[in-house]
DNA sequence: CTGAAAGCGCTTACAG
DNA sequence: CTGAAAGCGCTTACAG
């Protein structure tokens, strides 16, 4: 193993002296300097990332956590996530969790935490992560919160309009000309879906529509249940005349029922997703789903960005507050009222 | 900042103590430990990973460097890391160079050999490479390489057999009366792409079909390009009836190409693939393509399950060299030939 | 079963 | 411009 001290002996120098040049600080000499770069080119040194981590209480490093990194719903985000490494002189690593889980999450945050990043991402809408949040606001460590908040207590936050998203969303269902529009809520332990039923809720009562209790169900086995929640939505009495998903997942799925149903997406029913996902999960190839688009690559870059303002300023600071707004989409899945 | 020290002062013990009982190791009475626990618990005591790689020369970290890392190709392999991660103690750490950036590839595997990780998985089938690959070597740091091999360097290897899989596939092709078989040819500068290439050689050969040099395209401006080299395929005077693609990318957009010429695919040209992706770029929707199945979701795993064994074994085990081997999967893009 | 001491490989005041 | 020395927060022989 190379270290600084057989790098200082190579070039006949101190200790003190090779690491001024690793680090480009405090005066050295021309001769000083290439004397130690020339030891350093012909041992190959590589400074120690712990040792320099140890001493300098920095570790120039920043992580990413999200859970199912697999996922592809995060294509944009991560692509957002690289493009802000190159703009960063941080090293970026991702971990990932499994599922919902915290005890996985907690334990890399614990680990990144600890003498590993300076900073982390954390990503995610999951009300389970309250313990996680509280504990970097305990040690006081760096991070930026996207998609997430809890009640009293103020951190670095990119937020997603979700609740008024959603409704836009239903607002356009309406405008043209739907009242009996249904609503196919996602996993309820997840702010984000809260945020959306919040905000079809708000639409339909801002325009005095009221909602029919049948009409809103809750998806059980994630997203594939999107099927039977439509077709119960469809077989029903009070037939929907527009479903409202909280996701593109769900609505994908909800338009598979439809077709097997029998019924022409967007003509017989409409179906509204949000996120406006380039990639549908299990192949999905019907028409394209009419949605609400989330600026996920741009609030994966500006999270990296923002971090490391963050950093490099200290704790003087404001904390960051960002919301970012939405946008209607239209494809294929939503049509005027029949009749 | 709470430190080991600050532990053994509140319970009263000496940071010796303290260390035996989060290490586990050696000797400590039933009440020094239980001390040592609660004033854990106290204070919130959690070790500094800097400070204990440095004293152990042990991270307990494995690190996943890949290419663009948002590409949905790696949707299979992540879920492999992932799942091979709850099978070892290792925490894992994903690393992403973007495009086929070396530089940053570079950057990210000294950063990570360098006292942030115990061991490294490199997937990719980049030529380029090899100059990270021989540093892995020089500094003895333990590595396993995914799809990827440097000839004379004798490394843990994890290996698709491409040139056997693309064989099948021609093989296939030419089972069902097809005799003008055209290929596109993805990045040369990607192993996996001479291999799949050598394997539709060989098949041409072994069959005694001598090959026009006009029917092997090369893609210019990555899989887009697919689009392309199919039209000019079939709109050439010697029209292939059938087009072997080196990956699903780029077959899906030959296919695209062969319905926007008004052609029937399957029918009027076969197209295959290789890979067996569940999600192809940019809303793809035609029919489902004919490809080579790779095991990726598998080798993700073993890669780290294998890795781990290697770190648990120090030094003292074989080389792991395992190739697997894949599977032709037939869906809607491939028919007899016309005729 | 326990603790004092040296050491892991760096950085950073400090003195010159 | 340069270097000796202390220190970052742990672990691990070693002696008891």
């Amino acid at each position: 193993l190379v270290t600084l001290k057989i790098v200082a002996e190579k070039a006949g120098v101190s200790p003190t002296t090779v690491s001024r040049v690793i680090n480009n600080s405090g005066y050295v000499s021309e001769d000083a300097r290439r004397k130690v770069e020339k030891a350093i080119e012909i041992l190959n040194y590589v400074p120690n990332n712990a040792a320099r981590t140890l001493a300098k209480k920095r570790t120039n490093a920043i992580g990413v956590v999200v859970n199912n990194l697999h996922d592809p719903f995060f294509h944009d985000l991560i692509k957002g996530f690289e493009d802000g490494a190159t703009e960063t002189s941080y090293n970026i690593v991702f971990c990932s969790a499994l599922g919902g889980d915290v005890a996985g999450k907690e334990r890399y945050v614990k680990y990144l935490t600890n003498g590993v990043t300076d900073g982390i991402v954390l990503y995610g809408s999951y009300l389970s992560d309250e313990s996680i949040i509280n504990y970097l606001i305990d040690i006081n460590f760096p991070f930026i919160l996207i998609e997430n908040e809890i009640s009293g207590r103020i951190v670095n936050n990119l937020l997603i309009d979700n609740v008024g998203g959603a409704e836009d969303a239903v607002r356009y269902l309406i405008s043209l000309g739907h009242k009996r529009i249904a609503h196919i809520v996602g996993n309820p332990n997840r702010k984000v879906n809260i945020d959306r039923m919040n905000g079809y809720i708000n639409a339909m009562h801002k325009n005095a529509i009221s909602i029919d209790p049948s009409h809103i169900k809750y998806i059980t086995t994630g997203y594939v249940s999107g099927y039977d929640k439509m077709r119960e939505l469809m077989l029903s009495d009070n037939r929907p005349t527009a479903v409202f998903c909280s996701d593109d997942a769900i609505a994908s799925y909800a338009v598979r029922a439809a077709i097997d149903l029998g019924l022409k997406v967007s003509k017989d029913v409409s179906v509204m997703g949000f996120d406006n996902r380039t990639i549908l999960p299990d192949g999905y190839r019907g028409p394209d789903i009419t949605t609400v688009e989330q600026p996920l690559y741009q609030i994966g870059k500006d999270s990296i960005c923002f971090l490391t303002e963050v950093l490099l300023n200290g704790g003087c600071m404001q904390p960051i507050r960002k919301v970012y707004s939405t946008e209607i989409i239209i494809k294929e899945t939503v049509g005027p009222v029949y009749g």
